[in-house]
DNA sequence: ACTATTTGACCTGC
DNA sequence: GCAGGTCAAATAGT
Protein backbone atom coordinates (compact mmCIF):
# COMPACT_ATOMS: atom_id res chain seq x y z
CA UNK A 1 0.00 0.00 0.00
CA UNK A 2 1.60 3.37 -0.86
CA UNK A 3 2.03 6.07 1.66
CA UNK A 4 0.33 9.17 1.32
CA UNK A 5 3.84 10.90 -0.04
CA UNK A 6 4.22 8.42 -2.45
CA UNK A 7 0.47 8.90 -3.85
CA UNK A 8 1.06 12.69 -3.98
CA UNK A 9 4.39 11.89 -5.73
CA UNK A 10 2.88 9.94 -8.07
CA UNK A 11 0.03 12.18 -8.39
CA UNK A 12 2.59 14.87 -9.33
CA UNK A 13 4.36 12.16 -12.33
CA UNK A 14 0.91 11.51 -13.87
CA UNK A 15 0.61 15.37 -14.05
CA UNK A 16 3.24 15.43 -15.36
CA UNK A 17 2.86 12.86 -17.79
CA UNK A 18 -0.84 14.38 -18.49
CA UNK A 19 1.27 17.63 -19.52
CA UNK A 20 3.32 15.69 -21.66
CA UNK A 21 0.68 14.24 -23.72
CA UNK A 22 -0.82 17.18 -23.85
CA UNK A 23 1.89 18.70 -25.38
CA UNK A 24 2.71 15.70 -27.78
CA UNK A 25 -0.95 16.79 -28.64
CA UNK A 26 0.00 20.14 -29.16
CA UNK A 27 2.97 18.85 -31.46
CA UNK A 28 1.05 16.48 -33.69
CA UNK A 29 -1.92 19.13 -34.16
CA UNK A 30 0.41 21.77 -35.21
CA UNK A 31 -0.97 23.96 -32.67
CA UNK A 32 2.27 25.65 -31.56
CA UNK A 33 2.09 28.24 -33.78
CA UNK A 34 -0.92 29.93 -32.12
CA UNK A 35 0.08 28.53 -28.29
CA UNK A 36 3.69 29.44 -26.12
CA UNK A 37 4.53 25.43 -24.87
CA UNK A 38 6.12 27.27 -21.76
CA UNK A 39 3.36 26.54 -19.42
CA UNK A 40 3.23 23.62 -20.31
CA UNK A 41 7.03 22.80 -20.08
CA UNK A 42 7.16 24.55 -17.20
CA UNK A 43 4.25 22.83 -15.53
CA UNK A 44 5.97 19.05 -16.05
CA UNK A 45 9.47 20.37 -15.05
CA UNK A 46 7.34 21.58 -11.73
CA UNK A 47 5.79 18.26 -11.16
CA UNK A 48 8.78 16.14 -11.57
CA UNK A 49 10.46 18.37 -9.45
CA UNK A 50 7.62 18.19 -6.64
CA UNK A 51 7.27 14.57 -7.12
CA UNK A 52 11.13 14.88 -6.24
CA UNK A 53 10.46 17.13 -3.40
CA UNK A 54 8.01 14.41 -1.57
CA UNK A 55 9.94 11.25 -2.40
CA UNK A 56 12.89 13.32 -0.44
CA UNK A 57 10.59 14.51 1.62
CA UNK A 58 9.63 11.06 3.27
CA UNK A 59 13.43 10.69 4.74
CA UNK A 60 12.55 13.58 7.11
CA UNK A 61 8.88 12.73 7.94
CA UNK A 62 7.73 10.28 10.75
CA UNK A 63 6.57 7.35 9.67
CA UNK A 64 2.88 7.83 11.00
CA UNK A 65 2.28 10.97 8.74
CA UNK A 66 0.24 9.02 6.03
CA UNK A 67 -2.97 10.01 7.77
CA UNK A 68 -4.76 12.97 7.47
CA UNK A 69 -5.18 13.24 11.35
CA UNK A 70 -1.82 12.75 12.22
CA UNK A 71 -0.84 15.48 9.92
CA UNK A 72 -3.72 17.69 11.16
CA UNK A 73 -1.75 16.93 14.69
CA UNK A 74 1.33 18.97 13.32
CA UNK A 75 -0.93 22.19 12.66
CA UNK A 76 -0.43 24.40 15.44
CA UNK A 77 -3.81 24.96 17.42
CA UNK A 78 -4.09 28.45 16.84
CA UNK A 79 -7.65 28.40 14.81
CA UNK A 80 -8.75 26.65 18.20
CA UNK A 81 -10.04 29.61 20.05
CA UNK A 82 -11.80 31.61 17.46
CA UNK A 83 -15.12 30.51 16.26
CA UNK A 84 -16.46 27.23 15.11
CA UNK A 85 -19.74 28.41 13.89
CA UNK A 86 -20.02 24.36 13.92
CA UNK A 87 -17.74 23.62 11.24
CA UNK A 88 -15.20 21.36 11.47
CA UNK A 89 -11.90 23.20 11.85
CA UNK A 90 -9.20 21.21 10.53
CA UNK A 91 -5.94 23.34 9.14
CA UNK A 92 -4.29 21.41 6.25
CA UNK A 93 -1.70 23.44 5.21
CA UNK A 94 -0.48 26.68 3.70
CA UNK A 95 0.52 28.09 0.29
CA UNK A 96 2.53 31.34 -0.28
CA UNK A 97 2.93 32.08 -4.29
CA UNK A 98 3.95 35.93 -5.70
CA UNK A 99 0.73 35.87 -6.91
CA UNK A 100 -3.18 34.75 -5.79
CA UNK A 101 -4.49 31.47 -6.99
CA UNK A 102 -8.00 31.80 -7.04
CA UNK A 103 -8.52 28.87 -9.35
CA UNK A 104 -6.94 26.27 -7.59
CA UNK A 105 -9.28 23.42 -8.62
CA UNK A 106 -12.06 24.41 -6.70
CA UNK A 107 -15.03 26.85 -6.73
CA UNK A 108 -14.51 29.45 -4.07
CA UNK A 109 -17.27 32.34 -3.16
CA UNK A 110 -16.00 35.21 -1.52
CA UNK A 111 -17.78 35.99 1.62
CA UNK A 112 -16.03 38.27 3.53
CA UNK A 113 -12.71 40.61 3.75
CA UNK A 114 -11.13 42.37 7.00
CA UNK A 115 -8.40 44.19 7.28
CA UNK A 116 -5.85 41.82 9.86
CA UNK A 117 -4.35 44.05 12.76
CA UNK A 118 -0.64 42.32 12.43
CA UNK A 119 -0.53 43.08 8.90
CA UNK A 120 -1.09 45.92 6.56
CA UNK A 121 -3.14 44.53 3.55
CA UNK A 122 -6.48 43.18 3.75
CA UNK A 123 -7.18 39.35 4.49
CA UNK A 124 -10.20 37.83 2.22
CA UNK A 125 -12.41 35.06 2.90
CA UNK A 126 -13.36 32.24 0.65
CA UNK A 127 -16.08 29.47 0.90
CA UNK A 128 -16.56 26.69 -1.16
CA UNK A 129 -19.20 27.72 -3.46
CA UNK A 130 -20.96 24.19 -3.08
CA UNK A 131 -21.17 25.00 0.89
CA UNK A 132 -24.62 24.84 0.85
CA UNK A 133 -25.73 22.53 -1.99
CA UNK A 134 -23.40 19.79 -0.94
CA UNK A 135 -22.52 20.83 2.63
CA UNK A 136 -18.45 21.45 1.90
CA UNK A 137 -16.88 22.94 4.82
CA UNK A 138 -13.88 23.83 2.66
CA UNK A 139 -12.90 27.40 3.33
CA UNK A 140 -9.90 29.31 2.76
CA UNK A 141 -7.95 32.62 3.24
CA UNK A 142 -5.54 34.59 0.77
CA UNK A 143 -3.63 37.81 2.46
CA UNK A 144 -1.20 39.39 1.06
CA UNK A 145 2.02 39.28 3.30
CA UNK A 146 4.66 42.23 2.55
CA UNK A 147 7.60 40.74 2.24
CA UNK A 148 10.91 40.92 -0.55
CA UNK A 149 8.94 39.93 -3.30
CA UNK A 150 5.43 40.52 -1.64
CA UNK A 151 3.92 37.05 -1.21
CA UNK A 152 0.18 35.89 -0.80
CA UNK A 153 0.00 33.60 1.53
CA UNK A 154 -3.28 31.22 1.40
CA UNK A 155 -5.06 28.96 4.09
CA UNK A 156 -7.02 26.25 3.64
CA UNK A 157 -9.26 25.46 6.05
CA UNK A 158 -11.77 22.42 6.30
CA UNK A 159 -12.39 19.40 4.06
CA UNK A 160 -13.58 19.58 0.31
CA UNK A 161 -16.59 17.24 0.72
CA UNK A 162 -18.32 18.36 -2.53
CA UNK A 163 -17.40 16.85 -6.15
CA UNK A 164 -16.55 19.97 -7.71
CA UNK A 165 -17.01 19.65 -12.03
CA UNK A 166 -17.27 23.00 -12.82
CA UNK A 167 -13.46 23.69 -14.22
CA UNK A 168 -14.76 19.68 -16.44
CA UNK A 169 -16.98 20.67 -18.34
CA UNK A 170 -17.56 18.29 -21.12
CA UNK A 171 -18.53 20.52 -23.97
CA UNK A 172 -15.75 21.87 -25.16
CA UNK A 173 -15.51 21.83 -28.83
CA UNK A 174 -13.86 19.34 -31.05
CA UNK A 175 -10.39 21.29 -31.18
CA UNK A 176 -9.97 20.84 -27.68
CA UNK A 177 -7.74 18.15 -26.16
CA UNK A 178 -9.40 15.65 -23.91
CA UNK A 179 -7.55 15.40 -20.89
CA UNK A 180 -9.85 12.80 -19.57
CA UNK A 181 -7.78 9.87 -22.31
CA UNK A 182 -4.18 10.72 -20.53
CA UNK A 183 -5.58 11.48 -17.18
CA UNK A 184 -5.72 9.23 -14.35
CA UNK A 185 -8.54 9.53 -11.23
CA UNK A 186 -5.75 10.55 -9.38
CA UNK A 187 -4.42 13.83 -11.64
CA UNK A 188 -8.62 14.51 -11.37
CA UNK A 189 -9.55 14.62 -8.20
CA UNK A 190 -13.01 16.17 -8.79
CA UNK A 191 -13.93 12.70 -10.42
CA UNK A 192 -12.53 10.91 -7.22
CA UNK A 193 -14.38 10.10 -4.50
CA UNK A 194 -15.51 11.73 -1.64
CA UNK A 195 -12.74 9.61 0.62
CA UNK A 196 -10.37 10.09 -2.05
CA UNK A 197 -10.91 13.66 -1.92
CA UNK A 198 -9.98 14.00 1.72
CA UNK A 199 -7.00 12.45 0.77
CA UNK A 200 -5.75 14.70 -2.30
CA UNK A 201 -6.65 17.69 -0.48
CA UNK A 202 -4.31 17.59 1.81
CA UNK A 203 -1.82 19.32 -0.59
CA UNK A 204 -3.76 21.50 -2.65
CA UNK A 205 -0.50 22.88 -4.41
CA UNK A 206 -0.52 19.83 -6.30
CA UNK A 207 -3.96 20.78 -7.40
CA UNK A 208 -2.04 24.34 -8.67
CA UNK A 209 -0.53 21.88 -11.08
CA UNK A 210 -3.34 20.07 -11.84
CA UNK A 211 -5.11 23.35 -12.80
CA UNK A 212 -2.77 24.35 -15.12
CA UNK A 213 -3.45 21.22 -16.78
CA UNK A 214 -7.12 21.23 -16.46
CA UNK A 215 -7.14 24.99 -17.46
CA UNK A 216 -5.41 24.00 -20.70
CA UNK A 217 -8.51 24.58 -22.49
CA UNK A 218 -8.86 27.84 -21.51
CA UNK A 219 -5.07 28.50 -22.76
CA UNK A 220 -6.07 26.86 -25.94
CA UNK A 221 -9.29 29.00 -26.70
CA UNK A 222 -7.59 32.48 -27.16
CA UNK A 223 -5.97 33.44 -24.07
CA UNK A 224 -2.31 33.48 -24.71
CA UNK A 225 -1.77 35.79 -21.10
CA UNK A 226 -3.59 33.21 -19.23
CA UNK A 227 -0.22 31.24 -18.07
CA UNK A 228 1.82 34.07 -17.89
CA UNK A 229 -0.62 36.29 -15.54
CA UNK A 230 -2.37 33.63 -13.93
CA UNK A 231 0.27 30.76 -13.06
CA UNK A 232 3.53 31.91 -12.80
CA UNK A 233 6.79 29.63 -12.65
CA UNK A 234 5.59 27.35 -9.49
CA UNK A 235 8.55 25.47 -7.22
CA UNK A 236 7.96 23.07 -4.54
CA UNK A 237 9.29 25.77 -2.31
CA UNK A 238 6.01 27.46 -2.32
CA UNK A 239 4.34 24.87 -0.68
CA UNK A 240 5.22 24.99 2.82
CA UNK A 241 3.48 22.52 5.42
CA UNK A 242 3.62 23.64 9.03
C1' DA B 1 -33.31 39.04 -13.00
C1' DC B 2 -29.78 36.52 -11.30
C1' DT B 3 -25.27 35.92 -9.36
C1' DA B 4 -21.07 37.35 -7.26
C1' DT B 5 -18.65 40.70 -4.60
C1' DT B 6 -18.20 44.31 -1.23
C1' DT B 7 -18.46 46.04 3.23
C1' DG B 8 -20.10 47.32 7.70
C1' DA B 9 -22.19 45.05 11.58
C1' DC B 10 -22.32 41.37 14.48
C1' DC B 11 -20.58 37.33 17.10
C1' DT B 12 -17.36 34.85 19.90
C1' DG B 13 -13.08 33.68 22.39
C1' DC B 14 -9.51 35.59 24.89
C1' DG C 1 -12.36 45.76 24.93
C1' DC C 2 -9.84 43.72 21.16
C1' DA C 3 -9.17 40.88 17.21
C1' DG C 4 -10.49 37.65 13.90
C1' DG C 5 -14.19 35.23 11.54
C1' DT C 6 -18.83 35.33 9.68
C1' DC C 7 -23.28 37.24 8.31
C1' DA C 8 -26.17 39.67 5.40
C1' DA C 9 -27.75 43.84 3.10
C1' DA C 10 -26.17 46.76 -0.52
C1' DT C 11 -23.96 47.10 -4.71
C1' DA C 12 -21.93 45.77 -9.11
C1' DG C 13 -21.59 42.89 -13.01
C1' DT C 14 -23.58 39.81 -16.44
Amino acid sequence: MFSNIDQKAVAALLRGQGCANSLKTLLENHKLSSVSTEPLINTILNSFSLALSFVDSRNHLPHNESSLQNMASHVPQRSSKKKNYGAEVLEYYRDESPTPRPDDGFTWRKYGQKTIKTSPHQRSYYICAYAKDQNCNAKKRVQMIPDSPPVYRTTYVGKHVCKDFAVHDDTYGSEMIKFDQVVSKSVMPQLATIEEQEIIMEDEATDQIMNQECDINDFLVDDDQFWATQFPPFSSEDLMFF
